[in-house]
DNA sequence: CCTACCGATCGGTAGG
DNA sequence: CCTACCGATCGGTAGG
């Protein structure tokens, strides 16, 4: 019975990568073993060796699949909004949230930089750089003026304003510090949008 | 001589914290041995216990001397300008200085924040948090009109802008994205002050 | 998919 | 500050 054998094996997989992702995001790479990784798939360390040829692999299909370049670029065409500024809001709003949706996400990008040299960079950021021109293109195309003329530099300062939003909560949460209202996603987008001044 | 003796140990303490920054920004934490460190440093592995009871001890002095929350919230002491736009951009440009005069400085703050666990981090912002407070009030305390009411608000903002600027450009000279005119710090400070509107 | 094992390397110690 | 070593753990393999 191939087929059952197969689906078997092939969600054996998808648990060795989930596992993979959980234990990566919340400990770093090298910090996570093989057998970490089976055991929290519930199968031992050599049988993993089924499914990958090493564990340079197994972190090589977590970037694919779960690398906030490839889960949160998608977002980007179901993006809408009447204006600019509610074209902005709107896709910074379907960005954390597929952010929340996944924790640990953002850390991802760190482990590729740093523990894998950013040997997967290339590929991952040129699988979904149209999807960002298209998006950039209905932004520039709306007939509002824009201040940035280069959409690249609009496109970096979202991008950046999104993952000081992130970086600096999850660093409020992890310190304790006090303060007045939470500040919201809106309040950096509209930061963004409107500087500080005035 | 114990004088000699001191100075000579005090010496190699030193070579020792800064091989290991050099080693852990660019391979992470788990990845760098301690016999990597000794011999970065020049010496054997066994003697690095003269001088730091474990590799935990001496990652928590690397942090203490180069994580970007202390080497970088000093400087908005020294930021001036005559207008608030002058003193963000003048304190802007400090502290990318600051960071691009120890390279892989970044790095630190996802080291601490995932491959230590974050156990650090209330100890850092702890002690920075003044200084922070007092750039804040030189900024509110212009009489110019101000749009985020939480001074947490408009840091958590600046420090994002400043992060978003850093970690895109390390993103694309990783990626050899092909671009425009470079984006420059003071485009990405424009955007905080003034928006990308109107 | 498991058991049993490999050579290599790890953090840390003893003794000088 | 070095040499020599410890027990533990690592990534990966063999054989079933």
């Amino acid at each position: 019975m191939p087929t059952t054998r197969t689906a078997g094996g092939e969600a054996t997989r998808q648990k060795l990568i989930e596992a993979s992702y959980r234990l990566i995001t919340s400990r770093g790479y090298h910090a996570t073993s093989m057998r970490d990784i089976a055991s929290e798939a519930g199968i031992t360390a050599g049988s993993i060796y089924n499914h990958f040829p090493d564990k340079e692999q197994i972190v090589k299909e977590v970037l694919l699949a779960y690398h906030p370049i490839m889960k949160v670029m998608p977002v980007l065409e179901q993006a809408e909004g009447l204006s600019v500024s509610e074209l902005i809001h709107d896709a910074a709003r379907r960005i954390m949230h597929e952010i929340d949706a996944s924790p640990g996400i953002l850390n991802l990008i760190y482990i590729e930089l740093i523990e894998l040299n950013g040997r997967h960079l290339q590929e991952l950021i040129g699988t979904m750089f149209p999807l960002v021109q298209g998006f950039l293109e209905r932004v520039y195309s709306s007939g509002e003026t824009i201040r940035p003329q280069d959409p690249l530099l609009l496109f970096r300062g979202l991008i950046g304003q999104l993952l000081g939003y992130g970086l600096t909560r999850a660093a409020i949460a992890a310190s304790s510090v006090e303060q007045g209202r939470e500040a919201s996603l809106d309040d950096f987008v509209d930061i963004f949008l409107h500087g500080v001044l005035e």
